[in-house]
DNA sequence: AGAGATTTGTGATTTTTTTCACGAAGTAGG
DNA sequence: CCTACTTCGTGAAAAAAATCACAAATCTCT
């Protein structure tokens, strides 16, 4: 049975972590896994996994589980673990420079092909194995059209014309650290990562929580 | 017309992207705003924003819409703002190190007290106002009982470790970076950032847009 | 080969979240 | 004060997500 339904997006959002998970097992020399075991490693419940595994076909084998190898593949083929993706990255300030540097990314088939800033400071650093060019030079990711993805950890005010310019450019995913709500076109997609966001959310459960 | 009903979750995810817009727009003078204004700055529909802030009392002036200053006020409140919170960071690696020196915390109340490590390279040396200490002195923590929340940035080997460890010592809120679902106690919350994951959902998206 | 245990796959149900749509309240201008 | 226009607040409806619960498939052991 092939793609059955359209995977949704609370399901498409966890494919990521089953996938680590199997692969996890699979290093540990695993063979074949229950939903039991997959739900307690992921965190979510049994019932949850056999639903979410249910979307892309029917492989688990009754009495014993879900093969790990064959899962893992599936896995890997939806998300597209094949292919290298590379990476445009603008803002190389704190946590723009660690990401440069962090050896993760690589691993998991993300490069970073490019970097920018606007600080002459910053500019001709290498980290990494990146160095980082001039923004106003930007438009060089014109030339390379296998870059579809950017990483945005500038200051608030420019994030919205660095969006803008940069999805002119080919870019169609956005991984933006800005805490400010970009606006793009239809197509582009964009995940935010607000760090004060996640804390204050934590303020939030504490105030609470004391009253 | 108090605290109505529970706030849902969904909702509270929301509350710290609300402070931030009424924010920006009371910085740049505005006195009234409409649910409309409100959803185009947060990216929602007028309706969603309209229930949204229902859930926490009516103090919308139909015909003219919410006064911004009110309204600043009860997320401020909501969200503990008038609350300091200290903060302990385990791992100063390439993230670890950049949370260390970004100075957007403590504009937001969020001061990192302490931050610990297990490499001798990096045990004493100082970024922003913070000197890494030896993980093994991490019991310190338990002294100060005004730290609830803890970031966790290191290798997903220990990640688990850590955490037992800092909620034993009176974490209740955890913001984990390290690729792994953390095991906690009730009461206990966790919210993961995971660089990889993000990245992958949008492996997920151009692979299935090509095809 | 048969009995009992395990585990999947999935309709049905429940819960949560979002959207709709409209009455009521308020504004503005003459 | 009246008319036309705006905008809120919210039940009701719809959509999305999670949970339940159980028949059917497979496994294990003797």
């Amino acid at each position: 049975m092939q793609e059955k339904k359209k995977i949704p997006k609370s399901v498409a959002s966890r494919l990521s972590l089953y996938l680590r998970e199997i692969s996890r097992l699979e290093d540990e020399g695993g063979d074949k896994v229950s939903s039991v075991e997959l739900g307690e490693l992921t965190g979510l419940t049994d019932a949850q996994v056999r639903k979410d595994l249910s979307y892309f076909g029917q492989f688990g084998t009754s009495g014993s589980g879900y093969e790990i190898l064959k899962l893992k593949n599936i896995l890997r083929d939806l998300l597209g673990k094949d292919n290298i993706w590379h990476i445009v990255l603008i803002g190389a300030g704190n946590i723009g420079s660690a990401l440069l540097r962090y050896p993760g990314f690589k691993n998991q088939g993300f490069i970073i092909k490019e970097a920018f800033d606007i600080d002459q400071k910053k500019i001709g650093k290498c980290y990494g194995e990146v160095t980082v060019k001039d923004v106003r030079q930007i438009n060089d990711i014109e030339k390379d059209r296998s870059i579809k993805i950017a990483i945005i950890t500038v200051p608030v005010d420019s994030a919205q014309d660095v969006a803008e310019e940069v999805t002119r450019y080919g870019i169609i995913c956005i991984l933006n650290f800005s805490p400010v709500i970009l606006k793009v076109d239809e197509g582009v997609t964009v995940r935010n990562i607000d760090l004060s966001n996640e804390l204050e959310n934590f303020s939030f459960i504490l105030t609470s929580a004391k009253g």
